[in-house]
DNA sequence: GCAAAAGTGTTCTCTGTACACCCATGT
DNA sequence: ACATGGGTGTACAGAGAACACTTTTGC
């Protein structure tokens, strides 16, 4: 959300401060995690808010949602969705156009700052939220499990190659509970999203599994 | 879509034009129907467009569709729901947010106005649209379809007692095809959201059919 | 040889789909 | 009596869910 003032005369006429806002969402030690600003001026100041800000001369929505997600991750090409178009978080008659991101917690370096600085909130253990963002994280989550099970959007939160217990491990962090082992390698092998690369992953005192990729790294319904 | 001018220094400090914009869906003679408006001023003057149009002070992007769909039609009270918010739909910088209602043409008394008129025109035989208007009302219908499948949206573009019959044509109108009769009773029946009056349709020379109802005239998931 | 995760099939239930005939009424 | 739309049941196929043991490796 926008923390600039503006003229309150100016929306006589149909314009309105317009802010993007990216719910970031990563699974890392099998919870899902969304990166939360600690909030350095105020309003609201020492509360933790989505990131997030009005827009820049010459950009979209979309646009704006991008610079973001570069800004506090580093990363780009990854999944980005318009989430909804919320009017009522603050009392300024501002709109914030949110989204949401998938991103690999390896991939994504933090932004290092003393001011404004990121985390990785698990969410199930949020702290109280500026703005009324519990709403926007809420709906986000609630996007993100329909999405899972009808689409190929777990691709943006491994790496390129991985095992199909790490992918099973992504689907019950988002999804919240776990999941039968036999019918969940059947499922995701018999909608053909995903190939076997024939290579193996060594990774400790068992048996090697074998390393999957997705067809396509970019959003494939199904 | 703004029709009126703005001045782009504005953007710089994150304000822009905010409009709303309505796609408005009926089903008339076993048709999908979308209302459009003939454009009485430039830009694009004589094209038709979805209605729409700037926020009013005070207003958000909901209550704003709200208005032009009672300016409209003359109906409030029906099936409202956001879909997604456009920012490329012209080359002012504003930001469009859409919604798609669905109203009873029955109870839907056309504005009748010399400039500006609106009229309903089939899904499947649009006129070339204004702002690139299209990929509104596309991305509306493939929503409204996925829609139909879970919840009672339904309920909105019939009268409060309706046939089985009545109710399968909206479905057939809306989804582009026929349905088997008796699969599309028994799972109407099953879902639970809808139950029998007790009246009947004495509507010709033909058995009289058994009135329903929606249990609930307000959005439901299943 | 043992600890640890990889890998693999079958059964059952439920849901969706295909399909055809009799019923009640008005004219 | 006949034309019109209302109303009903069954069989099959495919998807999802429950459930346990063998295999391969490192130590």
């Amino acid at each position: 959300m926008s923390t600039e003032a503006h003229d309150p005369s100016l929306v006589g006429i149909g314009l309105r401060p317009v802010a993007a806002l990216v719910v970031i969402f990563t699974v890392q030690d099998g919870n899902l995690q969304v990166l939360l600003i600690r909030r350095s001026a105020p309003p609201y100041q020492g509360w933790w808010s989505l990131p997030g800000g009005l827009l820049s001369p010459g950009e979209g929505p979309d646009e704006a949602a991008v610079r973001k997600l570069a800004e506090e991750t580093g990363v780009a090409d990854v999944y980005l969705e318009q989430l909804y178009t919320f009017w009522d978080l603050d009392d300024r008659e501002g709109v914030a156009v949110s989204y949401f991101a998938l991103v690999d917690a390896r991939q994504a370096h933090l932004a290092q700052r003393q001011e404004w600085p990121p985390a990785w909130w698990p969410v199930d253990g949020l702290p109280p939220l500026a703005f009324k963002n519990e709403r926007v994280v809420e709906y986000a989550l609630r996007r993100l499990r329909a999405k899972l099970e009808y689409s190929n959007v777990a691709y943006s939160l491994l790496p390129a190659q991985f095992t199909l217990s790490q992918l099973q491990r992504v689907y019950e962090a988002i999804l919240g509970r776990r999941l039968d082992k036999r019918n969940f390698r059947r499922r995701m092998l018999s909608l053909g999203l995903i190939v076997p690369t024939g290579g193996r992953a060594v990774e400790g005192r068992h048996r090697p599994a074998q390393l999957y990729a997705f067809k396509e790294r970019r959003p494939v319904l199904f």
